[in-house]
DNA sequence: CAGGTTGTTGACGTTAACGTAAGCACTCGG
DNA sequence: CCGAGTGCTTACGTTAACGTCAACAACCTG
């Protein structure tokens, strides 16, 4: 598959039947700058399940932005396993009774409360850095007086 | 080395000369809920430097509070490598020379800024979760109203 | 002095998250 | 029709961060 096959695929359909703009592995890629080995390797995790068209992956919008999550959830420190929970809370659960619903708003309480602790975590070590940096400082500001200017 | 060689080392001198209380290896790991083989790997790094006494390792309370920034590194989402930068912040630089230390502040803050962006991204995905759980509670919500109670 | 606790040093195994390379298929421009 | 470009699969390599296991030493206790 190539961006041509995407660029026909996408314009013979004035109004295509719900599923708008179609992403080429490179385009993603290139887009969240990270390999083609990384986006293969979320799919293999079930992160990621991209259509096939014409025996090369076809990733919708929504795809586009599960990636996105992956990405932070990475930069945030969560690992693949963890994020996979996360993402599994973003589904089309429309059709879910209302004890699954009411499981689901657990599941994702218990999603808020894990990363709250880890701001706090951040939180508590920029303050600590913080008082690092202000004592450096004082020290700084000493040592220029020491100078007389 | 076992407890009691710890004991009777911190009870001999009513008034140690310098280094308060001593730690174990054990007593740290159970402290901290984790293996001895992850604080001797982190010592392997260079994360962490016991004395040795009689050919066990003795912890002092700086190596303490270093092993809990360590953890709570982790907890953040940092490797070993960045969490070895970080500690070597909070070094004795008190003999330091001013462009040393404005070169340390600039570390601190390059390091704060790092985590900043961290702290921002959970606050993007928790108002995410957010948003997804308060339309998880608007359906749940109508169909409670379709029950009529 | 036998046994249990606590510790030590290797050495090898494991899991996560990819990187790298090989080899083959399709498709397009010339 | 052919080479370049793009993509696919399969398989092996790699790094980080430990876990597990073996074999041994020091020490206290009964």
């Amino acid at each position: 598959m190539n961006a041509t096959a995407r660029k026909t695929a996408a314009q013979s359909l004035a109004s295509p039947p719900g599923e708008g703009e179609l992403y080429g592995i490179t385009e993603l890629a290139q887009e969240f700058a990270i390999s083609l080995r990384a986006i293969r390797f979320y799919e293999d995790k079930g992160l990621l399940a991209p259509r096939r068209i014409n025996g090369g992956r076809a990733y919708t919008r929504r795809d586009r932005v599960r990636l996105g999550l992956i990405l932070r959830g990475k930069a945030v420190g969560m690992s693949l396993a963890e994020i996979e929970h996360i993402l599994s809370l973003y589904g089309d659960h429309g059709e879910g009774h209302a004890k699954q619903l009411d499981y689901l708003v657990g599941r994702i309480d218990a999603a808020m409360a894990e990363l709250d602790t880890r701001r706090r975590n951040i939180e508590a070590m920029l303050g600590e850095l913080g008082e690092v940096r202000g004592q450096l400082q004082r020290t700084l500001a000493a040592k220029r007086r020491a100078r007389k200017k």
